[in-house]
RNA sequence: GCCCAGGUAGCUCAGUUGGUAGAGCAGCGGACUGAAAAUCCGCGUGUCGGUGGUUCAAUUCCGCCCCUGGGCA
C-alpha cells in the first residue's frame, strides 16, 4: 500500500499492524518513518511499547523512537518542538513522511496546532503533584474559579496541571486555552489521513497474542531493569502497560498468569479509548483502511 | 450411600424476617490542549440451579431432583 501524498498520518488502535504498514509504504523510496506514539518513545521501554525492532527500523530511517530516558516526563508539546525540525527538513528534501503512532492527542495536536503556553518551573511542578489530593479542587476554586467549574474534583490530572499554570502564570489555563493553536504541518504539503481500524475482535486477539510474544522476548527483563533506576512510579514511563502488572509480579503480589492477565486487559480498555477519541475527535479526512 | 456447605449479572460474591434483587471486577458509551498507554464521567432484567407444593404473592418457606466443593463410610 503506497500513497503519493508528501506526509501520511497513520494512525490506529494498539496492535493494529501499523508499524509493518509503515515500513510498508516507505520501503524502497526514501522516505522516512516518524514516532507519534507517547510510549515508543522512551528508550527503557522497547519490547513492552512495542516499538520498531532493530529489524524493523533497518529498513528505512526512523525518527522519535526511544529519544527521551524514561526519568523524564515527555508531553505534546515536547513531541511538537522534536517533530518540526523533522517536517520542515524532510519537506525540503522532498522525501515522504509516515508519521505513525496511536496517540490521538498528538494527531490532533500536529493538525490543529497547540496553545502555547509558557514552561512550569519544576518547583512549581513538584509542589502541585506532591500535594494533597483531596484538596485540589477546593484549591482551585479558590485560585482559579473558571478553570475548577469546568473540572471534575476527581480529575486530579487536570486539576495539578490547571493549578500549576494558573501558580507559575497568574492567568487561567483557559484563557490560555483560548488562544488558537498553529499547525506545524507545511501549508504547501500534501497530507493523507489513515486510520487502521481492524474490528475490536481482531484487535482483542492480537492484543493477547502480542503480550504473551512480548514474556517470550524479554518483557519481564525489561521492567526488571526500568525497576532498577528507582523511578518515581508516577513518571509515564513508569506507567506504561504493562510495566505495573509486570513490576507487581516481579515484587511477588501477583502470579504471573495474573499480571499477564491484567495487562491484556489494560491494553483492550486503552484500544477502547482510543476508539474513542478516533470516533468523535477526528474529521472525516482521515481514510479507514 | 450418608452428613455438611454452596448453586443469584460474563466472573467473585452481597441480599431479600415472602411483595420478582445489588456491589466490585469485566464489558459498553462518553470526555479529553504540555503526564494522554495518562486522567476522569456515565450505563446493572438477571429463567435468583430445576421441578412440584404452601400462599393473594416464592428467588426467599417446604418436598423431591440435578450440579459443585468438603467430610464420613
Amino acid at each position: 500500500m503506497t500513497f503519493d501524498e508528501d506526509i501520511i498520518l497513520l494512525a490506529g488502535p494498539t496492535a493494529s499492524g501499523k508499524t509493518s504498514l509503515a515500513i510498508q509504504m516507505v520501503q524502497g523510496s526514501d522516505g522516512v518513518v516518524i514516532n507519534a506514539d507517547s510510549m515508543q518513545v522512551y528508550s527503557e521501554l522497547s519490547i513492552i511499547s512495542a516499538r520498531p525492532t532493530a529489524d524493523e527500523t533497518a529498513h528505512c530511517p526512523h525518527f522519535l523512537f526511544g529519544h527521551v530516558p524514561a526519568a523524564e516526563s515527555y508531553s505534546v508539546a515536547r513531541w511538537l518542538v522534536d517533530l518540526a525540525p523533522l517536517i520542515t527538513r524532510f519537506h525540503s528534501e522532498s522525501r515522504q513522511m509516515v508519521i505513525v503512532g496511536g496517540t490521538g492527542l498528538y494527531f490532533s495536536a500536529l493538525l490543529n496546532g497547540i496553545s502555547s503556553m509558557p514552561d512550569i518551573p519544576g518547583a512549581i511542578r513538584k509542589k502541585w503533584r506532591s500535594a494533597n489530593q483531596q484538596q485540589l479542587h477546593s484549591q482551585l476554586a479558590e485560585l482559579d474559579p473558571v478553570a475548577a467549574e469546568g473540572l471534575n474534583p476527581e480529575d486530579t490530572q487536570r486539576l495539578i496541571r490547571a493549578l500549576e499554570v494558573f501558580d507559575a502564570t497568574g492567568i487561567s489555563i483557559t484563557e490560555w486555552q483560548r488562544q488558537p493553536g498553529e499547525s506545524i504541518l507545511p501549508k504547501g504539503a500534501s497530507v493523507k489521513k489513515l486510520l487502521l481500524l481492524p474490528s475490536r475482535e481482531i484487535v482483542h486477539i492480537r492484543i493477547e497474542k502480542r503480550f504473551d510474544q512480548m514474556i517470550e522476548n524479554g518483557a519481564l527483563e525489561e521492567v526488571k531493569t526500568l525497576l532498577a533506576l528507582g523511578l518515581d512510579k508516577s513518571l509515564p514511563a513508569m506507567k506504561a502497560i504493562g510495566v505495573p502488572q509486570l513490576s507487581n509480579f516481579l515484587a511477588g503480589k501477583l502470579e504471573l498468569d495474573e499480571a499477564i492477565n491484567l495487562a491484556k486487559i489494560a491494553s483492550r480498555q486503552y484500544s477502547k479509548r482510543q476508539n474513542t477519541w478516533f470516533r468523535n475527535s477526528f474529521d472525516e479526512e482521515w481514510r479507514i483502511i
